[in-house]
DNA sequence: TAGAGCATGTAAGGCGTTACATGATTTC
DNA sequence: GAAATCATGTAACGCCTTACATGCTCTA
């Protein structure tokens, strides 16, 4: 929905881009991609209109509906929570991909400060539990969990860094 | 199929492991545990043991069977490869976890050797992208490979500081 | 004896996967 | 005219999700 809002586009269309570029790993196949299309267009979200005029064969492009754009926001506006962050990190980041062309950069910047400050709050738990563990559990154990602070931590600086950018660029 | 090994268990007990922990998300519907159990069962990688002793009702005890083990070593030994770690960092990491436990220290090292390698390659790379993105895309875009890079980066350092903490207990 | 927790399971529906099928158009 | 590429689809199969079902055991 958000690459149709874009820039509306056939399923050959998006399967190129999700062979390409590697898209938070979402299918490129032909049997994910058209019924999935098919199943939007039959709830409302999304609008097929058949070209034939350039030479090529025909194709269905599809563009998001008022309901489907509305149901984008929707999802676009939804609160951050720190179950989203820990079950699906890539889910947060393609939000913040199409929020700034579904709305505007003020939008990304109050993406990016929730994110910090639920990171403020995770971070130093995930460390007291590392803490806790320490001695209790292998070496292998410590290092995975230190590796996920780790990353919270990379996350964290780089959201900093996101909302300064985005007030040094207006 | 890591956790039966180091500690037999019911689809009981591997249902609360997975609600407590976040186990890499996985699943702790009944749905899904008890089916994946005896597929595992009926392909020989598993076999049941009914408890009945303690005074509690019956529980079905699953542990690995020789071919069973034979199949998780080879997949905790199977090589690191790129696509692996885009696509799914978290099964690194789920290997990660389990290969002390499988293996030893050693084999452990190895794998953070692997990593480290994998990284010091492909880091560079994701760069000169950015750098011959820089000005064609959005600024949202552009954050968004930049978050990547950093994620990796803390990854790569963690990979080194994983070596050392390693070598130091010996 | 009612309820909470233990423990295993089943059924319907949804969606993805792999693989195959089809036909049009461009290129050599 | 053969092969590659464009472009859309279908079918079988597998697995997960949600929701429901079952029955045992311990505690108040």
């Amino acid at each position: 929905m958000g690459l149709l809002h874009e820039k509306p586009s056939s399923g050959y269309d998006l399967r190129k881009i999700f062979s390409s570029t590697s898209m938070g790993s979402f299918s490129d196949s032909p049997g994910a991609i058209y019924p999935a299309l098919e199943r939007l267009e039959k709830q409302g979200l999304l609008r097929a209109k058949i070209e034939e005029g350039s030479g090529l064969r025909r194709r269905k492009v599809y563009r998001p509906t008022p309901k489907g754009l509305a149901e984008l926001k929707q999802w676009l506006e939804s609160p951050l929570t720190r179950d989203l962050l820990i079950r699906s990190l890539s889910e947060v980041m393609l939000r913040f991909a199409f929020i700034e062309a579904v709305f505007d950069s003020a939008a990304a910047i109050r993406f990016l400060q929730q994110l910090k400050s639920l990171l403020l709050d995770f971070i130093p738990e995930l460390k007291a539990q590392l803490d806790m563990l320490r001695g209790k559990i292998p070496l292998s154990g410590r290092l995975a969990l230190e590796c996920g602070i780790k990353g919270y931590e990379a996350q964290l600086e780089w959201a900093s860094a996101g909302i300064k950018a985005y007030q040094e660029e207006k």
